[in-house]
DNA sequence: GGTGTGGCCGACATCGATGTCATACTTTCG
DNA sequence: CGAAAGTATGACATCGATGTCGGCCACACC
């Protein structure tokens, strides 16, 4: 290993490793207890000893070994782990967002990982972070089934589901009102008119879509309208597949008036297919987006950055030493109306 | 503390403390090393022998301390710490999906932590992230002068710059092509005929705001233009000043018939003032964002998430032992029309 | 039968810090 | 002046794992 360094540099490299403290209590003549008292600011230390040690250690360029004090103070870090979808869809950064913004304000840190909605994946990484001794293990669940888990969350690692429930396992989490704001929405849609809605959902194993479905038929039956039956489309998971969803359902005779997508990604294929159309159907969406003011979009919004700031409470006072029995915090939905969804039907 | 578990559980949780190797060993009547063998599938244990001592540790719940391990094996973790502004926004979450992607690829872990734009606060993030003895730091700087990393670099911690060049210290970089973006725009934008154009930016003091502001300005330069100097407004920072700055520049007279906005923050607020314009002026805004093909909106794209596998890649490099000189990885932009930025000059 | 050889295992040192306790030296005060 | 109290310091154990080294035993081979 050579090193490169400009011409003032001439920083050997080869000695890679870190000084210890060690080190720095022989460079400043006292005994390593002493050395840590006086970079930890303990008493009893002599002024003179400990600017000795303080200049010592700037001289090494010494960092002190975070690892090496966990392990004695306590073997657990002060890192909190976060297991989600991609960032790239701004529900879970809005989420990771939240998380972070709290527990900085608890001195924790937030260690992200992406279970690429894998199951298999989301217990390697729950597996991974135990070993890293997170206090805390916040979890967008992709998979079914969490009892695997139980054992981990006695074992005083706290959990908190996020978006969906714990499945077979009692612990805290942070839900949306997806039923109210999915019967929210099918009222809207209902009081402008509409009677063939189609609904365009996510893959309906996952309990949020199963909630937004639920809450819309609620809304339709309690209304005795049936006009949407032919138009529900579920398990459509992506971008394109939603904008091909809603292309063909305009082209059906008759056409849905309305079209409600149960979350953001459904939105945007949604938005794509409409793009253009002369007479486009009546749109809302689960989810608010960026922009969406701009567009015009109806929606069913909610606060994605307090569902992650809230399971940071939960999991703080849980850390804290809060052991009563597992809390859920419902995260409530709001209909904005922004034009989309107040176009009355064509027909 | 009491525990409270459903019917069936009766776990109790007075014990907190996870159970040690020793524990484990004790339970299958071998020594701490024989069990440490055998849980990390060493050679030279007896098959009856590891049987036991895996049986032992999942009766106790066993979990190895990733903390012990590390300081034992050399005292750095797998963790890479991403230093940012604040993850609601989509180019910085689109930055760190890119780097959590790649380094799960090396077996490493994203530690984000958010510096609110803050240069205090960012130093201390730095130490923080150091202390925990990060194996590589990405940072997407808020403020100038880095030269307090310099120990830190050669001290075999890596650091890796995003969006802003390292300010006296020899770095790794990953840069957007500002410039040529910029110019790019203003070519655009000069080429469907307008003079009178806008320039609305962010932080002068901002690198990347410097170089997309020159790169427009050689733009207008190279063809003579002198248009745009009535119409410079920097140092617009947040949506609704953006917002507010646009609607100001429209009733001017003569108004700009074209608008040039330096990042996604300030088109999203061009793009609100814009909103039910009878007669709007061009718009070309720097970064691509979720739905600009919907809106139709022109703008200069590059590929964040590329920014932070690029970035992901150096660090790793170096954490592999690669020590050559600095390198700087420019991302290439693209100008993509959608309509807004082609609309002719009104007048 | 002596002697390698290799498999299996345990005692002990170690990573880099902090906690406990003992000790030497001051200072205070009756 | 001597005891008690306080200050400054260091030796050593410790956190929970892994690395080194050496011992014991069974087996094969000459």
């Amino acid at each position: 290993m050579t090193a490169s360094r400009s011409a003032d540099g001439a920083v050997d490299v080869a000695a890679v490793r870190r000084p210890t403290l060690t080190q720095v209590a022989a460079l400043a003549g006292v005994s390593l207890k002493t050395a840590s008292r006086a970079l930890n600011d303990e008493p009893n230390v002599a002024e003179a000893t400990g600017r000795r040690v303080r200049e010592a250690a700037d001289l090494l360029g010494y960092r002190l070994n975070g690892i090496a004090r966990e392990l004695r103070r306590g073997a657990t870090s002060a890192l909190v782990g976060l297991i989600s979808g991609d960032l790239t869809n701004p529900f879970y950064s809005a989420v990771a967002s939240g998380i972070e913004r709290e527990l900085r304000q608890h001195g924790l840190q937030l260690v992200t990982a992406n279970n690429d909605e894998d199951a298999e994946l989301e217990r390697a990484l729950v597996d991974a972070f135990l070993e890293r001794r997170v206090r805390a293990l916040l979890v967008v669940p992709s998979g079914e089934g969490h009892e695997y888990l139980a054992i981990e969350g006695n074992r005083g690692v706290p959990f908190v589901f996020l978006d969906r429930p714990p499945d077979g396992l009692d612990a805290d989490a942070v839900l949306i009102d997806n039923v109210g704001g999915a019967r929210a929405a099918g009222e809207h849609l209902l009081a402008a008119g509409h009677r063939r809605i189609a609904l365009i959902a996510d893959l309906a194993r996952m309990a949020p879509q199963r909630g937004r479905i639920d809450g819309f038929v609620q809304a339709m039956e309690a209304a005795g309208n049936d006009g949407w039956r032919p138009y529900l489309r579920t398990d459509v998971h992506d971008v394109h597949r939603a904008e091909r969803t809603v292309r063909e359902l305009l082209e059906l005779d008759p056409a849905p008036t309305a079209l409600f997508t149960t979350n953001n990604r459904l939105t945007t294929g949604a938005l794509r297919a409409l793009r253009g159309h002369p007479q486009p159907p009546a749109l809302l969406g689960f989810d608010d987006f960026d922009l969406a003011d701009v567009i015009g979009a109806t929606v069913v919004a909610h606060d994605s950055v307090a569902m992650g700031r809230e399971a940071a409470r939960l999991a703080h006072q849980r850390i804290s030493g809060f052991s009563g029995p597992a809390r859920t915090v419902i995260i409530s939905t709001t209909v904005i109306a922004r034009g989309s969804g107040e176009r009355p039907p064509a027909s």
